[in-house]
DNA sequence: ATCAAATCAATTGTACACAATTTAATTTAA
DNA sequence: TTAAATTAAATTGTGTACAATTGATTTGAT
């Protein structure tokens, strides 16, 4: 008789992980709503906020993202004029992305968002920081 | 001048959940394809091995997983022989899900892949259980 | 200088994931 | 007791995700 004692969902560490990332996603949509962003555009807004300017390349490296969601996503978020697409002078292979006027102004309408989903997380604020940290360490260590 | 600290993306506890918990389903994929299973027919196996026979709606409740993601999910595991569909005589609404034989040989080898999946991971126990917990408290506090 | 290897974005194909709606069956309440 | 409300699975539509491939460009070794 088998022990099957590890293959045991709730053993797992994978699938906290999955059930967690996809709530917390669907947490953001109705604050996203509003933005007209999806949460994989938010997090590419969120990397142009602090970039300004980022080759595509640049941006799937920064967000673990290829080029078969950016392609896509980019071209979306150029559709909403959030931001350009161009292709590089330098080295006409690469796609650079700008951040628009527009797309400026979005931060401004998102700046409120960290804390209203902070307001829907009951935990305290050790908790979070010790999760924060580990994942980070988890991506650190184990990706790549 | 606005600050807008807590819209960066190394600021956010969505943001590593999100990357963690893809790169980590990344991860099962070659150990995945030898059992001809994705990851959400994996976890929806695991249910089975752990229960032999659910309602659609009960596997829903456990997987935290909708009817629109579940029943191609569930489709697909018929056609590939490792559970049965029928529908419930006692409320022809529900869908009951039962394991096969084949499903269950499948357990057998599936049970070498939470140790496989360990070695990947390069973070002591310690840290692990803790990742563990605070991901269970996240789920159970912060999740509807 | 040249051409094979590498790089990058785009495309293709498969499989989720979820909101919203639909259809059918069951339960509840007036 | 039957009409309204609820429940469950399926369907529809949109948007990722990612592996694998393609096509254009650049780099590097000879």
């Amino acid at each position: 008789m088998a022990n099957y004692e590890q293959l045991r969902l709730s053993n797992q560490l994978c699938f906290p992980l999955y059930v967690c990332s996809k709530e917390v996603v669907r947490k953001y949509k109705p604050l996203l709503d509003e933005l007209d962003l999806t949460y994989t555009q938010y997090i590419t807004m969120m990397a142009m906020w602090e970039h300004e300017q980022l080759s595509a390349k640049e941006l799937g490296t920064i967000l673990y993202l290829d080029s078969g969601t950016l392609t896509p996503v980019l071209k979306t978020l150029e559709k909403k004029g959030f931001v350009e697409r161009q292709r590089s002078k330098d080295d006409e292979r690469s796609l650079i992305i700008s951040l628009t006027q527009d797309g400026k102004a979005l931060q401004d309408r998102a700046a409120s968002i960290p804390e209203a989903m902070g307001k829907c997380i009951d935990m305290d604020l050790e908790d979070l920081q010790t999760l924060h940290r580990l994942l980070h360490k988890f991506m650190d260590t184990s990706i790549k």
